[in-house]
DNA sequence: GGTAATTTGTCCGTATGTATT
DNA sequence: CAATACATACGGACAAATTAC
């Protein structure tokens, strides 16, 4: 059986340092990432990790599962742990840019306002934007078009703290985009950024300055901003038109 | 303590039905849902849910664990389990630290076969694959679930060169990815890969598996992936409907 | 501020079920 | 059919976080 040395030391976890699945769940990580587990084999048994370890299987599967969810391994009954990812990978190139070119707009496109505004942040909003609610905000609301044959490609809604707006340029066609504006104007840098991407519909308001039909199906990009204090500072939501617009990647091996 | 009223069976799992957690985590998702634990209220403690259920401790852990991993409820020592949210948010967010990640599929998710067959490419399917219009492809057509609760996340359209086909298997559920299984069996590697994200719509026919209204909005991705002569072997095209999955990157400065 | 009680987190050992080979 | 490997389940013990007093 499982057995262990000293029969002994049920007596508790006794860490000795990170919690033991984790640092098993680690190690079998590194692993695979060194190529010990190459792609497809199968990892030891769980009783094989259990002696070679001196855990519980319990502790042993706790990790699997873990390493599961990661989407490196897979379990299979009557089979084994299969690798399925070794997450290196064979290292892709970015062809394009820098990973940071999903944080900026488009070239070739200017921003139109439709307007400004003063809010207070209800729930939703709240939630949107990461915040409290009732803090204020400045609402922009613009077009985005294309510069050369002046086609709208997306609906812009773009908060940002009012503090930070006095010096901005909001209209302005031609003029830099927001988050370079703030770095520029108040020194302000992103610390951490997310963007999120999803399906969405177009509202009826956003219809008519597209062009499209209200209702029909969207591209939605969503950009936050985040300063050293982790509060969003400039979060931008983009509504684009199906047809008018696709986020490419290319790849190379090497 | 736990107790059990027949101090007799531990005999076994002796299923009376479906797996027991999964009966205890739909019995509790239930009560989340009509309002019998409301929003930020605290779910009873594991040992009264242990003498309720009739269950141990593991076997309640086990249900937890679940909702918490569909984002129902969140478990803190020394407060209780919260409930965060009343209604699951039948939508799977992939979270991406590197580009890629687009390359994968997220994690969790299990592929269902819906159907195979042998195509010719039509010019519509030649332009879509960049392959010559006649040429032979195997159509794989399939549903992606979340594993936890089985709702669907995307339709999927695969194409494969029928000379790779043979030796994968395309109809498993718990199978590795298609492009796992070609470097497996075969051992060719993506020497190119592409991926687009794009707004598009539900059919007709995607609409009755996905359980949405045709024609609603969907977040479509496309991947193909090349070899060595530059000709495409395998493309992909996903569609998500709206509010049912996100694709999010976190960028973070040093 | 400290202590006790409560609640979840971690871990062990064991037993049996189920799928695959 | 038998062996193997993962899946589910039980019950017990102690650790750690939080809250209430």
């Amino acid at each position: 059986m499982i057995k262990s040395t000293e029969k002994v030391r049920p007596k508790a976890a006794s860490r000795k340092g990170p919690i033991l699945y984790t640092r098993i769940e680690q190690e079998l990580r590194e692993e695979i990432e060194r190529g010990v587990h190459p792609l497809g084999d199968r990892l030891p048994g769980e009783h094989a990790l259990c002696s070679r370890f001196g855990v519980s299987r319990f502790t042993v599967r706790q990790a699997i599962r873990r390493l599961g969810e990661e989407g490196l391994i897979e379990a299979r009954p009557g089979v084994g742990t299969v690798v399925i990812a070794t997450r290196k990978r064979d290292s892709f190139v970015q062809t394009l840019n820098s990973v940071e070119e999903l944080l900026q707009y488009p070239a070739g496109t200017v921003r139109e306002a439709i307007e400004v505004r003063q809010v207070l942040a209800t729930p939703d909003l709240a939630e949107f934007l990461h915040c409290s609610v009732a803090s204020r905000w400045t609402w922009l609301r613009a077009l985005r078009r294309l510069q050369s044959t002046q086609i709208p490609i997306s609906w812009l809604d773009a908060y940002v703290l009012p503090e930070l707006v006095d010096a901005l340029d909001l209209e302005s066609s031609a003029g830099a985009p927001l988050l370079r504006q703030i770095e520029e104007v108040h020194g302000w840098h992103a610390v951490e950024s997310s963007v999120a991407i999803m399906a969405g519909r177009i509202s009826s308001e956003q219809a008519e300055h597209l062009l499209v039909e209200a209702g029909s199906a969207a591209l939605i990009i969503v950009r936050r901003y985040r300063g050293q204090d982790g509060e969003t500072y400039l979060a931008t939501h983009s509504t684009h038109p199906e047809g008018r617009f696709s986020l490419n990647f290319e790849f190379e091996k090497r």
